[in-house]
DNA sequence: GCCGTTTTCGGCCCGACTGTTTTCAGTCG
């Protein structure tokens, strides 16, 4: 037994920090990638790396080898790292935060240290203001302006901005970009396209003949702060609010190849390349390339795939997490689509926070070609919104008789509870009420910062109560403010196998709770998925697809998904659980 | 340092933009 467990973003961090600190000290790049890469693919791991290393299968996780494995079991095993201290000792651990600097590298930060002695950000910026950079070699007047402009920057920066911000805002400038003259395709790229539920920068693609008055249009946009840079195919500009966006203009018959650049990752960018070169192509943001230097040149961005030999992933699932591969082998999952959903499970009305009646909603939800609508209002202990007494389940189900004669067959209400799952782990109604039930949804919405133990327990308690069909958002996190429940997922998913509940994804752009990796988990291991809005009003049940986004990028497919199955099946299945 | 239906050794994606330079290094995505 031992005490050192630390956590996946944890042994994350410890990698990162060696491949920041091994590339100021000027070590091969490629061994610096690799750490980075080792680091990247823990902090993405679906599962607990801790269990991985017990059953002594370190090495099975993506870029993880001989080295690091070995390091990790050093780190469990004795709480530190000795390359890590003798690597400290060598290249003070502080310089890593001048990295973070825009425009500033390993390179320049090494000579800053080794020149001038400087260490920290305070230094750089008193160094800068003395004017002590400009004289070093391959420095300049402006390059020195540049790194107090851009430690200045730092401290307005904002940190990733939540995918329900930016893409209203990606949305107004498309709009913009799409009024100037000449241009024929604005779209967004990057995490956006992606549908990562947190967003660095805007990536923009423009598809126009002529770049030069686009260029011109988008970086004099009023509410354009400063020009980061522009050129002829590129440009970056930061807005007043802190956001950041790039824009790439290339002509519309390679817009195809442009897309697919723009949209990334990065690393899924490299997975192309590497394919393509296997071929004998060299692939960029242009176009294919052979090796007599002629062109293929790709307008739409299913030509690239195509030309690759493969089917077209959705950006979605381009994180490089084994999509090329399942592509190659013609085993990329069906994915989901918002037209797989066949009913909306989790809603609310003026019985408790929503805003408007169960007729209403119902109307709603027929209009977006639902056939069945759930109302799940809450139970009477989640003291903020007003719940469903158990003497005012009688009258609810009066109101749902009513809206369901009005509305006739063109949709299926059910009566259903989102019930609280209280702070000691009991659920806020007794069984023979949950009983009654069409469908129940048990969710945490207080003391979601108990230790891990403890709300772990209270979960599987929910999960073990054979009349709880679904458990929503399951681990009550808010985007960006509010961290999900410390879970303990394997355990809540080895008792969600056990007794058949169903996990959700909520699809509301705050909580898409389960996350990608977790959905992922989930289906490997049979646990069937229900997306749903949690809406309050008619509007909000348009928030479907942020929660099919985030379900395509966990690779699930509509058989996974309760709500995706016909009414039919949905209905035996809700009649066979308790 | 990782990885392998062309490799267990020798590769590891490709280009734009900037600033310092007279042809390139550094940084970024």
């Amino acid at each position: 037994m031992t005490q050192h467990q630390f956590t996946n973003q944890e042994l994350a961090d410890i990698f990162e920090t060696i491949a920041n600190l091994l590339e100021i000290k000027g070590e091969v790049i490629y061994k610096i990638l690799a750490y980075r890469k080792a680091a990247d693919s823990l902090r993405d791991y679906g599962g607990n790396v801790y269990t991985v290393w017990q059953e002594g299968k370190l090495t099975d996780i993506p870029g993880v080898g001989k080295a690091i494995s070995e390091k990790i079991d050093e780190l469990y095993t004795t709480g530190h790292l000795e390359f890590l201290d003798k690597l400290s000792s060598e290249v003070p651990p502080s310089l890593a935060e001048l990295l973070e600097v825009p425009d500033l590298g390993p390179k320049k930060v090494a000579l800053f240290w080794k020149e001038l002695g400087i260490t920290d950000l305070a230094g750089l910026e008193a160094a800068a203001q003395a004017g002590e950079l400009q004289n070093l070699p391959g420095m300049g007047q402006k390059s020195e302006a540049k790194i107090l402009a851009g430690i200045e920057a730092l401290s307005r920066r904002t940190t990733r901005t939540p995918l329900w911000k930016a893409w209203p805002a990606a949305d107004e400038l498309l709009k913009k970009l799409l009024n100037i003259p000449g241009v024929e395709q604005a779209v967004a790229g990057g995490s956006l396209r992606r549908m990562k539920e947190t967003v660095g920068d805007l990536d923009l693609l423009v598809a126009a003949a002529d770049s030069a008055p686009v260029m011109e249009a988008f970086t004099n946009l009023p509410e354009v702060l400063q020009v980061i840079g522009s050129g002829k195919t590129k440009s970056s500009v930061e807005f007043n609010n802190g956001l950041r966006a790039q824009l790439w203009v290339h002509p519309p018959e390679r817009f195809g190849t442009a897309l697919q650049y723009a949209t990334g990752s990065k690393d899924h960018n490299v997975r192309l390349r590497e394919l393509s070169l296997k071929n004998g192509l060299s692939l960029s943001e242009h176009g294919f390339a052979r090796e007599d230097e002629s062109e293929i040149l790709c307008a739409t961005e299913e030509e690239v795939y195509e030309v690759l030999g493969i089917p077209w992933i959705p950006p979605e699932a381009r994180e490089d997490r084994g999509e090329v591969q399942a592509a190659l082998a013609g085993e990329l999952p069906d994915f989901i689509e918002l037209s797989d959903i066949q009913a909306e499970l989790h809603t609310h009305s003026t019985w408790s926070d929503g805003k408007v009646s169960i007729k209403e909603m119902a109307i709603g939800a027929r209009d977006r070609g639902y056939k069945i609508l759930a109302v799940t209002d809450h139970s009477p202990s989640l003291g903020i919104t007003q719940g469903v007494t158990i003497k005012d389940f009688k009258g609810q189900r009066e109101e749902i008789d009513r809206a369901q004669e009005e509305l006739g067959d063109s949709i299926l209400i059910l009566q259903g509870s989102e019930v609280e799952i209280k702070a000691d782990g009991t659920l806020d109604y007794p069984d023979q009420v949950l009983a009654e039930l069409d469908i129940v949804f048990a969710s945490l919405h207080v003391s979601l910062r108990q230790p891990r133990e403890q709300i772990t327990k209270r979960l599987l308690n929910a999960i073990q109560n054979p009349h709880v069909d679904v458990i929503g958002h399951p681990t009550g996190r808010l985007i960006p403010d509010r961290e999900g429940a410390d879970l303990d997922i394997e355990a809540v998913f080895a008792a969600a196998v056990e007794s058949g509940v169903a996990m959700e994804i909520s699809a509301h752009p705050e909580r898409l709770d389960l996350n990608d990796i977790h959905a992922r988990q989930a289906i490997e291991l049979g646990i069937p998925l229900s997306i749903n809005t949690d809406a309050h009003t008619p509007g909000e049940l348009d928030l479907m697809h942020f929660g099919i986004a985030t379900a395509r990028r966990g690779w699930v497919e509509a058989k996974n998904v309760i709500n995706a199955w016909e009414p039919d099946k949905l209905l035996d299945w809700l009649r066979n659980r308790g």
